[in-house]
DNA sequence: AAAAGGCGTTGATCTGTGTCAATCGCGGCC
DNA sequence: GGCCGCGATTGACACAGATCAACGCCTTTT
């Protein structure tokens, strides 16, 4: 409700003011780990920028110049094959980081889902900064290190797990992701398609779809409308995202 | 053809003289980024361990105490669902270094494929040695992007690719890394089973063997024995992999 | 307010891969 | 050298999810 300054996160640089101080993603991202006077020079070093929804922050292919930290806004990470077939790798919001998993080029496409607001490095510089402030490299070998466990994971999931499994698990997934952001532990907002759901988890729109409908009658989830959904049994929730066996269809029989 | 003593490779602490020294390892992992004093440290910091194929590195859910880098043998990485489905996340060879994707606990399980050699760390010491060592943190750093990049790679072949375009992404990524060690780089050596490849691509040993036997037909590859892999015809093999069309059928109609 | 377009849902059918079941064949062991 | 056993291969069939198709709903445009 309150009509906070939120609109002035970002870090632009005003002189005398450090323009990180303000910055609402701080205490998310990498930049956390940063005392008064590293936090200075990193602000030096940032250009601030927006983009628009479906605008590209980096395309697959290219070289790779920069780095960014997402402050606001959420953005599709993805590969695609030769024929357009597409495999979001995964979806940032503010404080995350984009560009660890990069060699001399891009080998992703990133772009916004809504309305970005980055804090934009040249990767040269970033990488001598880095060099000067050993607190930073190891926040962001910790960063890398949670991303690394976050892909094993998603590797199970696209490899092992049921269309039912897969959907459970981004739901619970994105919830964590928002509750760290505004507190609401059992409602998901999702700022993508359902087709995008479907290139994040290795399916198709219609089979989102219809697991979400399946979702919806057994009463696990309810929609608030088609981008908010409440979580009414998260343990229900869990069960199928760990792929654990679920009651039987809620009464079977126990043994033969 | 020289009888090195590659036997002697792995970094035991006899006095006086460098362990890492004559570790064939070295030039792989992230040691090759440390000068003389470094290595030192490193080395003393080093315990020096074999395993038996079959044998757990670490176990899933564990503490994490270890870190460990394999200067010997092959190892499989796994995630399983409680009702036994695996999902390999990765093998890894000599040079490779086990313990980026780790928070308190392990969140897989490392079993060696063959016997194995390692240099095996105190993740406490680890930490404090990277912290004196910035050259060490940085290369780990560099690895720790190459294996997300890696990661990303994974998913995208996971989620998006047909059973025969996963298995041809293995095999060249396998001759890749198997030609670093011995420089043939169209022959494959496998180190694990059907089955084990079968976890690792999402599929299953009956379709992996399907597929092999499929490529065998058209002259793509041949079995020198079951573990050995001739690849006779690397283009067409790449083209698979990238999931490109394919010369439909070797002569096919070109066009309505 | 009507038209139009895009996204989402639902239904019918198809298919690639999984599952179940023999059989094969290499490698180890007596 | 012959037997044994496990991993690999091959075949028949089943099924989860893809594909193809129609329709509904909401939002934008004029």
């Amino acid at each position: 409700m309150s009509l906070t300054d939120s609109h002035h996160l970002a870090c632009v640089n005003v002189d005398g003011i450090s323009p990180c101080a303000t910055c609402g993603a701080r205490a998310l991202s990498v930049c956390g780990s940063l005392a008064e006077d590293g936090l200075r020079r990193l602000a030096a070093l940032a250009d601030d920028v927006a983009f628009n929804p479906g605008e590209a922050l980096v395309r697959e292919g290219d070289t790779a110049h920069h780095l960014f930290n997402i402050t606001a806004g959420s953005v599709r990470v993805y590969k695609l094959l030769p024929d357009g077939r597409r495999q979001i790798v995964g979806f940032l919001y503010a404080g995350d980081f984009l560009g660890l998993a990069t060699g001399d080029h891009y080998a992703f496409t990133a772009e916004a889902l809504e309305p970005v607001k980055v804090c934009k490095f040249r990767k040269v510089e970033y990488r001598r900064l880095l060099h000067d402030l050993p607190d930073l490299e190891s926040a962001l070998l910790e960063r890398a290190s949670h991303e690394l466990a976050a892909a094993q994971e998603q590797m199970l999931l696209l490899g092992r797990k049921t269309a039912q499994e897969r959907f459970a698990s981004f739901l619970l997934d994105t919830a964590r992701r928002c509750a760290r952001a505004d507190g609401e532990a059992d409602r998901v907002h999702l700022t993508m398609t359902r087709a995008e759901i479907a290139d994040y988890l290795g399916l198709t729109t219609e089979t989102v779809s219809r697991v979400t409908s399946r979702l919806k009658t057994t009463g696990v989830i309810r929609l608030l409308s088609l981008s908010d959904i409440a979580i009414l049994r998260p343990a229900v929730l869990q069960d199928m995202a760990q792929g654990n066996p679920g009651q039987a269809r809620s009464g079977g029989s126990t043994a033969g």
